[in-house]
Order: C-alpha cells, then sequence, then structure tokens
RNA sequence: GACUAAGUAGCUCAGCAGGUAGAGCACAUCCCUUUUAAGGAUGGGGUCCUGGGUUCGAAUCCCAGCUUAGUCACCA
C-alpha cells in the first residue's frame, strides 16, 4: 500500500469518525432526485412555485464557511448550483453535530451529498437552494485539483495532459467542457444512426477477431486463440464483411467499427479508432457524395444551429454542395503535371521534379498519392470531394465508367484532413481476384500494407452483389472537427497511453511476495531501496541484512525481528 | 523510430550565477459568524521523475533511462 498523504489521511480520519457517528459514508440506497441544476436555473425565475421543495445530489466544488451559514457549490451531471447550508435549519434541536461536525470538518471537498430545500435568492442574486436536510451519499477520500474560474477566466486550470488522460474521471470533474466534448460525441454518432434508419439500413456488428485482416491498407495487432491454437488479427476495417452482407441481400447495412491499426501514434492516430462504415445496395458513388454531404450538413445543424463550423482556425462550412474535382485535374491544378495515363517511369521523374520522394516499392498509385499528399491535400480546407483515384490505389473499387485506369471513388478532405472514403464498390469477381493478385504481388515487392486475399470475399462476390455505394468516415477526425478538438485525445475518453509502473502501488512487491519474501518486509525493504527480486538478489546480503533489522526499529513495526535464516532463503 | 522541450507539495507554477526547498489555491488549528476565484492569523505537507557522474556540496551542471507533449517518418 502506498503511503498517503496528509491530506488523504485526514480525509481517512473523518471517514472513520463519520462511521463512528452512525453516519454511513456510503449508503446503499437510492437517492430521490427530483431536480437538476440546470433546470433551477433556468426555470426558477419563470416559475418558483414549481421548487418550494427539491432534492438534488451532486459533488461538493467548493464551499465558503462563515460559522452558522454556509454556501456550497454542488455539481450535478448537467452544472452547478449554490447551497445555503444554515446551520439551525439542518440542526433544528439541541444537537448541532450535523452542522458543526459532520459539515464543518468531516466533509470536504469532492464529496457527494443529497440535499433537500427550496429554492430561493440570495441578496447577492444568485438562484440557490436553501437546505433542509443533508445526506451524505459518498465521502471521497483524494483530494481534487481546485479549479476556479470568474468572468470567463480559469484560475489553477487542471491541463496536465498527461494526467488528465490517465485519470480522466478528475478530467471530467474539474473540466465541465470536457464532459461537454462527449456529449457532442454522442449526439454525432446518433445524428448519423437517426440518419441511416430513417433510410431503412440495417446497423449490424461484424467480427473484430478476423482470420484474415481485410478491407484496407494497414498493419494489424496480432493476437492468439488458444482453443483454436490459431493467430487471429484484430480488425483494420469491416468493409469486407459489410458487402457480404449485401450479397445477402440487406438494401443497406452499417457499422460502427472499432478498428485497429498497429502503427504510429500522434494528434490524430490512436491505435484504436471509430470509423463507421455503411455500404447501400444500388447506389454508386455520385450518389453517396449527396449523402454525406446532407448528413454532414445535418451533424453541424444539430450541434451548433448552423453549418459553420470553426475548425482549427478555418471557418469551414457543410453547407452542400461540395466541391467535386477529379484527382487527376487537381493535381495539375496543384503542380502543372498532368499525370493522367504517365507510366511508372514517368511518374518517378515527375516525383523527382516535384521534390517528392519515393522509394522502390512504390507501385504507379502509391506515386500518385504520393504527389497528392504532398501537393494538394493541405491546400483543401473547405469540405472537397476528390474523386477517381488511380486504379492501383484503389483494389477493392470498381473502375470508372469512362476510363479503366482510374476507379470510381471519392475521398473527402476539410482542413486538409481525409475525413471520408468512398466508393462505387467493385462487384465483378474475377476482377476483384486480380486485384488481390495485385496486392500480392506489392506485398511480395515490400509493402508490408498490401491487402490478403480473401477467398471466402471473391467467392461471396461470385455468388452476385448489386452494384453498391459505400462509405467509411472517421468518426474520431469528425469528432474533432465538429468540436475542434486539437487532439485525438481530446475525443476519445481513454485514449492509449503507456502503462506507468506504479511506484508505491498494491502490485509493487508481487514479483517478491512470488519468492517467499514476508509480505510484512515488503514495505521495509522498499524503504531500503529493494522494489523487486532482480533488486533483491543485487544488493550486499549482510548489509541488506543489517539494513532490515535498522528500518525495522526506525519505522517503529510490530513484526519479529528479521531471523538470518530466513533471510537467506528469500534469496534462494 | 529520429529530433526538440518538459517533469519541483493534492493542483497550478516559481526557484537553476551549484550552498538548509518557495508561492497561490487546497489541507489543519484558531479568530471572525460574514457570501461569489481569494476574510485574517498560524501551521503541516516534498524520493525536486529514476539511476549514475562531476563537486567539499547538485532541484540546479554532465551522461543514461522513464513518462508526456510537439515536429518529422508511417498511417485514418
Amino acid at each position: 500500500m502506498a503511503e498517503l498523504t496528509e491530506q488523504e489521511q485526514i480525509r481517512r480520519n473523518s471517514l472513520a469518525e463519520l462511521r463512528n457517528l452512525g453516519i454511513n459514508p456510503y449508503p446503499a440506497a437510492l437517492y430521490d432526485v427530483t431536480a437538476k441544476s440546470a433546470d433551477i436555473l433556468e426555470r426558477f425565475p419563470r416559475e418558483p412555485e414549481a421548487f418550494t421543495h427539491v432534492s438534488v445530489a451532486g459533488r461538493i466544488m467548493s464551499r465558503r464557511i462563515m460559522g452558522a451559514a454556509s454556501f456550497v457549490e454542488l455539481q450535478d451531471d448537467c452544472g452547478r448550483i449554490q447551497l445555503y447550508v444554515k446551520r439551525d435549519e439542518i440542526c433544528p434541536g439541541e444537537d448541532k453535530t450535523l452542522y458543526n461536525t459532520v459539515f464543518k470538518r468531516l466533509l470536504d471537498i469532492g464529496d457527494i451529498i443529497g440535499v433537500e430545500g427550496f429554492v430561493f435568492v440570495t441578496q447577492m442574486g444568485e438562484t440557490s437552494i436553501h437546505v433542509t436536510k443533508l445526506t451524505v451519499l459518498s465521502k471521497s477520500l483524494r483530494p481534487l485539483p481546485i479549479v476556479k474560474e470568474k468572468d470567463g477566466v480559469v484560475y489553477d486550470a487542471f491541463n496536465d495532459p498527461e494526467q488528465r488522460y490517465r485519470m480522466r474521471y478528475v478530467d471530467l470533474i474539474v473540466n465541465p467542457q470536457v464532459r461537454e466534448v462527449f456529449v457532442q460525441r454522442a449526439k454525432i454518432v446518433n445524428t448519423m444512426r437517426d440518419y441511416f434508419n430513417e433510410q431503412g439500413y440495417l446497423e449490424v456488428d461484424t467480427p473484430v477477431l478476423q482470420s484474415i485482416p481485410g478491407g484496407a491498407a494497414a498493419r494489424p495487432f496480432i493476437t492468439h486463440h488458444n482453443a483454436l491454437d490459431i493467430d487471429l488479427y484484430l480488425r483494420i476495417a469491416n468493409e469486407l464483411y459489410l458487402k457480404r452482407l449485401i450479397v445477402g441481400g440487406y438494401a443497406g447495412v452499417y457499422e460502427f467499427s472499432r478498428n485497429f491499426r498497429n502503427e504510429g501514434m500522434d494528434r490524430t492516430h490512436n491505435p484504436e479508432f471509430t470509423c463507421m462504415e455503411i455500404y447501400v445496395a444500388y447506389k454508386d458513388y455520385h450518389w453517396m457524395m449527396t449523402f454525406v454531404e446532407t448528413m454532414l450538413a445535418r451533424i453541424a445543424n444539430t450541434l451548433h444551429g448552423t453549418t459553420k463550423v470553426s475548425v482549427w482556425g478555418n471557418e469551414i462550412d457543410f453547407k452542400a454542395p461540395f466541391r467535386r474535382v477529379p484527382m487527376c485535374q487537381l493535381i495539375k491544378e496543384m503542380t502543372g503535371y498532368d499525370v493522367e495515363g504517365m507510366d511508372e517511369a514517368q511518374l518517378r521523374d515527375t516525383c523527382k521534379a516535384l521534390g517528392v520522394e519515393t522509394d522502390s516499392t512504390m507501385g504507379k498509385g502509391k506515386l500518385i498519392d504520393a504527389i497528392f499528399g504532398e501537393k494538394c491535400e493541405h491546400t483543401l480546407i473547405q469540405p472537397t470531394f476528390v474523386t477517381d483515384y488511380p486504379i492501383e490505389m484503389s483494389p477493392l473499387c470498381k473502375r470508372h465508367r469512362d476510363n479503366p485506369n482510374l476507379t470510381e471513388r471519392f475521398e473527402l478532405f476539410v482542413c486538409g484532413k481525409e475525413l471520408a472514403n468512398a466508393y462505387s464498390e467493385l462487384n465483378d469477381p474475377i476482377d476483384q481476384l486480380e486485384r488481390f493478385q495485385e496486392q500480392l504481388r506489392l506485398s511480395e515487392k515490400g509493402d508490408d500494407e498490401a491487402m490478403f486475399i480473401d477467398m471466402d470475399f471473391v467467392r461471396a462476390l461470385e455468388f452476385g452483389m448489386p452494384p453498391t455505394s459505400g462509405m467509411g468516415i472517421g468518426i474520431d477526425r469528425l469528432v474533432m472537427m465538429m468540436t475542434g478538438a486539437q487532439s485525438i485525445q481530446d475525443v476519445l475518453l481513454f485514449p492509449q497511453m503507456k502503462p506507468l509502473t506504479m511506484s508505491g502501488d498494491n502490485n509493487e512487491g508481487d514479483d517478491l511476495s512470488q519468492h517467499g519474501v514476508d509480505e510484512n518486509w515488503i514495505p521495509v525493504l522498499a524503504k531500503a531501496g529493494i522494489k523487486n527480486y532482480e533488486q533483491l538478489k543485487a544488493a550486499n546480503p549482510n548489509k541488506l541484512f543489517n539494513d532490515l533489522g535498522g528500518l525495522r526499529k526506525k519505522m517503529k513495526l510490530e513484526i519479529p525481528a528479521l531471523r538470518r535464516e530466513v533471510f537467506d532463503a528469500w534469496l534462494g
């Protein structure tokens, strides 16, 4: 057990005192909440009669104690409201313990209480609850960061990213704007779900554990299934499964899919992330562009009441229609080079001329993509559909109806970032197999992201898939844009962090106890600087044995003196 | 993976010409019986991220490591 800080010890003492007074600091019974802070603040001025008796519950966020009367800021799920706690009101009789001892001394910032009372307006003009009854609902044993705010200026903000992400619960308690982001995230997802359901598309779940990681070019995570004794991959995309379902006869299917990619992490990439993919039978990519425009405008309106959203310093207008421009035309616009119809050698020369780096594993598709990525992508600030990608970089996409070297594909760019990706889906099984085989050749050439061949998927196509349009959209990025978040970590509740070896934590010494070290001595060893078995073996045994004896006295421990043969047994 | 920066009290941060570790908030005790980040006084609280090195002496200088952030590479 880690040593407690003074403040933690004081709170534990308060906890014990509450129990001694017959107050359960963690009562089992439900607490009947009849009002919320936001509702009271909004409605009380208009309809005071509705609030002559309320009960609210929440966390104590600040206290101003002045003798026989106190003011408390109580935070519930939708905001804060001030409480007016008067001694003789909550303690009408002779016994003033509940106020003097329980409220003033044993309760702290961070504790969760329920109060009953009536709403009124203080002399300072603040709507408050005049408390007549106070119930302890949960005692908090750790001090919260104290964030204060006046006139929009925040004092002592809790803003260390590491602590915020590792202890998101604390972040959510003290930073209301963080809680709001995840409310918005849910709104975005629900808006999309409503939009799809209204049109009769079916929400489905497909496997996360896959034996062939298909549907995207990415490095997968590998895991192992014991009973089957096979390696499985965590999905990198769900595309191939959703298309099997279109083969199966659904008009439209969609899934909010948690995907996993074993790649770098940065401001816009987390190892697990959420994509929404949707596939609709008998549609093409032109239809899908309109579908996406409408969806995004609706999301922006739901969240902000307008299609104009401020994203990373740009005012983005999600009003449909968005610009639609073929990739090669855009490259021509930005660089002056017409890459359409160039062979691999010509593309390499063009890359060189433009100062775009290449390597030997890159085929035509990747070369064009490199030019696009370097010269065009960052210029696409307002929502723009880039269409008609070269065939080499789109192995699951139907050939363009007017040009066999291109595909019917679009990507949507906003603020220079890819937001969505969509195709007229390839449903020619023979063409699909050839494209997979081309991927295999790329893989042999050294492209470690080239796709695997999924023969069952090819078989599904052989049964016949209707013409279909499919679209994938990165939910995390979408939420970032819609909420103005700078980092993907700000739109994920628990972004991936490197685990810490928590020193002083309970697990410490596990490794020692496994080697037969007496539990009582593990804290003493820790004091002597020995935290694992390796360090124990490495220490000078004579010196350590003596030190342990000394520390036992120094720490005033009630355990028997350590015998040398016991000590030697630890060392094996 | 590379480079740069940061890591000091529960939180936010000073301190870095090397010489006993500081402030505000929070906490405790007392005074005041009063409201709007902060009433007054007093006090407690620290493995200055970890481990080495230089030095009589290291929070401070040097090296290595850990974690985080930013940029780059890869990717959505």
